[in-house]
DNA sequence: CACTAATATTTAATATGTTAAGTTTTAAAA
DNA sequence: TTTTAAAACTTAACATATTAAATATTAGTG
């Protein structure tokens, strides 16, 4: 019985999946604190945020754009339903879809915050510089067409 | 009242917290079946191979390895020491912190699973290019240390 | 049209994420 | 040394993640 260390596998400091998670979780220990403040969660401002941005679209493609599974998306928007952010209605052509689009209220705290958010990201921004982070950006968008081996 | 969309913050395709979920949601799609096979969740996963590189440490450590916050990794561990996976001891020279390390069940289910993963590792390297993936992995390395304006 | 398959969403069950509060043990101050 | 802080975990409460199953609706077939 030994005590060598097993290394069929990758050290962990070189796992992808980690190191994105890293990155993120050192970005959102900024963003979240903000968005605490008014009550929101990162998920449900990702949602405000998608309505904001595209004005009406049906729960999957908020899904999709949001990055949030249907089965959490749907506890979700029945939360921002419930506290009037955003209205939720059977599409007339397809009823199995249903359509999002934000209240008035939506619309106001999303405006509300957004430069408080954007303060943070210009933050960021100026530190690591675009360019850095428009290559992090691209590389990450390729891998994400990633489809299994 | 207009329907206009408001644009005073990014577009959400150009957020990096969402593009850093989507790139490695788009990974952990190959890996999680693999772990779901053998019974494991990822955030477990990462507590064992962890274990298996270190050999024994702390939890607070282990923690900051694995990426999981304390509170989740208590229950975590209390799960994989209930399924003899690993110890857990209280420290003798300090008295607040607890010691981890794989039982021998625990070493022989991560050298079993481990080939499984690294193949799917290997494809996305294959695909990608070591290259581009070390730039990505140092940019997230880089990233990983902002800590807040 | 009746039947079957495919879609879009929701519900359910278990696990983890997040923040705050609680415990126990150490370290530091008065 | 008594008191206070700080550290390392754990517990608790609520929100989200993940997978599977259930619902309802629509599309395709024969």
């Amino acid at each position: 019985m030994s005590k060598e260390i097993n290394k069929t596998y990758p050290d962990t400091s070189k796992s992808l999946p980690i190191a994105m998670l890293r990155a993120r979780e050192a970005m959102m220990l900024s963003f979240r604190p903000v968005l605490a403040k008014h009550g929101f969660t990162e998920q449900q401002w990702r949602v405000l945020r998608v309505l904001g941005e595209k004005g009406e679209s049906d729960a999957g493609q908020v899904a999709f754009d949001a990055c949030i599974l249907a089965p959490s998306l749907s506890r979700i928007i029945g939360k921002l339903e419930k506290d009037q952010y955003i209205s939720r209605f059977v599409d007339a052509k397809d009823g199995r879809r249903v359509n999002l689009s934000l209240t008035n209220s939506g619309k106001e705290i999303l405006n509300k915050i957004a430069p408080d958010v954007e303060l943070i990201y210009n933050a960021i921004q100026k530190r690591y510089g675009e360019e850095k982070l428009s290559t992090l950006i691209d590389i990450l968008g390729e891998v994400s067409e990633w489809r299994g081996r």
